[in-house]
RNA sequence: GGCUCCGUAUUUCAAUGGAUAGAAUUUCAGAUUCCGAUUCUGAAGAUGUAGGUUCGAUUCCUACCGGGGCUACCA
């Protein structure tokens, strides 16, 4: 039973009753805490249609819904705002039937597709923190997408080609002396990495050589002997050069291995996986085609440009005067192909750093007027940049914040809080390492997503992985808490079970009002592409279930039909926090 | 210059055009014969500026102030 569209109908049928007129859309919300009922309708639009003032109307409409609509008990009417009070047992109907229902949370299958691209690394060098933000939205919104009946496609393009990669490469043929992963002892995306670290340090050097001897900045940049090195090395790589796909090979495959253990501990997975180097000359055909049509059009030095102008955007290249395309058409060709791998996707969500959006903006735009219908439902799931409270983050400024080793802290700084609790005393040594990482990683993961993804923000990890306060591991702890109930009441025996009981303390039903306000959160979520709406539910349930926790008792409640409901009510709000952290990626611990 | 995102308590974050702008944090004052006090209750404290639309604006519009990003025949 779906409270909320029951009432909506039964508002709809009482305007009609009362003033002969249909309505679209009920305005409905939750009622504020210090006034009585759980659903308020909001009355001044409806002054209009019922030709009297706010509160007649919303008196009119509260006595037709107390008489007819079976749900509303009682009402009250604050200006014009219909505070709409259900009766217990309609609560107690919508707890039971959730409580019965093992799949309350997610939706069956509406027979739709969507494709969520998220991480889309380059393969010269480790993750960062940036990337743990983006990888953890993607992966969630596909999540969040699943839970309410999507298909969904996890898909990332791994950026595997191009003069980024050369450099590493080119910097370790010239000092690698032949390293390889196991000569060199190194995760592999790491010892990529230091190869590119050092091809910038030798190519600085070398600039600056070069300045001193009086060469512009611009053809220092060019002349810098390791820069002509990558250069050619990209040229061969273009030319199928065996020595030079030998290297390029040996060097990615490094770099995969290293990924897929930072990937696993991130708990990230996909589904397909594109790479650059087998779609870059993708797209060349459209163009094109595009061409042909008067879509785009040509410049005098052979280059192809659209003009987006008309769209308030600039012009923009597809076709180099050299007929090479660029980013931009190797993304739309990139686009095409995965359609076509995938006929049902009715859109794309595109995962990527706000600095792209005009990239993207261009994008969708240029498939709409090649004629992709699926174009306008396409999505650039934009997000800000991660700041540290020791400084902002930027590669550029050298100061990046490693993905691996930000994990690694996280997790310790976990266990340690744990030792100094004095908790592992019952522990094995593998229940403590697994608990120190549900902790650390779910402190890390509930903070980057417990932020409107498209706001530029602060990671404190020393405030994240606190136990009180707006936390996951604060979440993780109120688990933890009501799983040991549950285990005391299975072990005294007593069935959980919602019978002989008519009415409820104000604090069960707050729990209960959230619990079924659910699935409202999750197509806010879906909506909104935003993780943060499930996280901060979370953190709300957890917080209104400790409120009934701390005022009422369970197992010193002397009536029998109440402790079982109490029981009950403690295992379905287990169950959602779980539900919905799992959305996140977040893992509970039954002790800790 | 053009485009775009952002500006809310000391700080970090909330608020489909709705009520006295919520949390967390910090400080102070309280609560346990009890299922895990890593909890709960109370107090203090904010919408960058100026207009406009609206019954009602943190939200929409305009201008300004402040911050980020984009504006490459780079990816």
């Amino acid at each position: 039973m779906n409270l909320d569209s029951l009432l909506r109908t039964q508002i709809q049928k009482a305007v009609f009753a009362v003033f002969n007129q249909q309505i679209d859309n009920p305005q409905l919300q939750p009622t504020n805490k210090e006034f009585e009922g759980s659903h308020t309708l909001v009355c001044f639009p409806l002054a209009k249609i019922s030709r009297k003032g706010p509160e007649e109307t919303a008196r009119l409409i509260g006595d037709h819904l107390v008489a007819n609509s079976g749900i509303v008990s009682r009402y009250n009417v604050v200006k014009g705002f219909l505070n709409l009070v259900i009766g217990d047992t309609v609560w107690l109907e919508v707890f039971r039937s959730i409580h019965a229902d093992k799949k309350f949370g997610e939706r069956p299958s509406n027979g739709k597709e969507i494709m969520v691209e998220y991480s889309s690394p380059n393969t010269n060098k480790p993750l960062h923190l940036g990337h743990l933000r983006n990888n953890f939205l993607g992966w969630s919104v596909a999540e969040i997408y699943k839970s309410i009946g999507y298909n969904v496609h996890k898909v990332q393009i791994i950026n595997d080609r191009g003069i980024h990669i050369c450099k590493s490469m080119a910097a370790w043929k010239l000092f690698g002396n032949g390293a390889t992963l196991q000569s060199s002892g190194l995760k592999g995306d790491k010892l990529v990495g230091k190869y590119y670290v050092e091809f910038d340090k030798v190519f600085k050097a070398q600039i600056s050589e070069l300045e001193q001897k009086g060469n512009s900045k611009e053809t220092a940049e060019k002349e810098a002997p390791i820069m002509k090195l990558a250069v050619e090395m990209l040229q061969k790589w273009e030319q199928k050069d065996p020595e030079t796909l030998s290297i390029w090979k040996m060097m990615n495959g490094w770099v995969y291995e290293g990924f897929s253990v930072t990937y696993h501990r991130m708990g990230v997975d996909f589904e397909r996986l594109y790479y650059e180097s087998k779609t870059y000359l993708l797209g060349k055909d459209e163009v094109l085609r595009g061409l042909d049509k008067g879509i785009f059009f040509k410049k005098e030095d052979g280059s192809v440009w659209v003009d987006l102008t008309a769209d308030g955007l600039d012009q923009k290249v597809l076709l180099r005067s050299d007929g090479t395309s660029v980013y931009m058409t190797q993304d739309f060709g990139t686009a095409i192909l995965r359609f076509r791998d995938f006929p049902k996707i009715e859109k794309q969500v595109y995962t990527v750093g706000n600095e792209q959006e005009y990239h993207f903006k261009v994008l969708f735009l240029i498939l709409a007027k090649l004629g992709y219908s699926w174009a306008k439902e396409c999505y650039h799931l934009s997000y800000g940049m991660v700041d540290l409270p020791t400084g902002k983050m930027k590669s550029r400024e050298g100061t990046v914040v490693d993905a691996d080793d930000l994990m690694q802290e996280m997790v310790e700084e976990a266990a340690r809080q744990t030792k100094e609790l004095g908790k592992i005393d019952e522990m094995t040594d593998s229940e403590f390492e697994n608990l120190s990482e549900m902790i650390g990683m779910g402190a890390l993961k509930f903070f980057l997503l417990k932020v409107d993804p498209k706001k530029r923000m602060l990671f404190d990890p020393a405030e994240s992985i606190q136990l009180q306060g707006h936390t996951g591991p604060f979440i993780q702890y109120t688990y933890a808490r009501i799983r040991s109930i549950i285990r005391k009441a299975e072990t005294l025996n007593i069935q959980p079970a919602i019978q002989g009981i008519t009415s409820m303390e104000p604090a069960e039903r707050e729990v209960i009002f959230m619990i079924h306000y659910y699935m409202n959160k999750l197509e806010e979520a879906a909506r909104e592409y935003s993780p943060a709406v499930v996280a901060n539910y979370a953190f709300e349930l957890a917080k209104e279930y400790n409120q009934f926790y701390q005022s009422i008792p369970i197992f010193n409640e002397s009536d029998p039909a109440k402790l079982k409901f109490r029981v009950a009510l403690s295992q379905v709000v287990a169950d959602v926090l779980k539900k919905s952290m799992g959305l996140l990626g977040i893992r509970m611990p039954e002790r800790m």
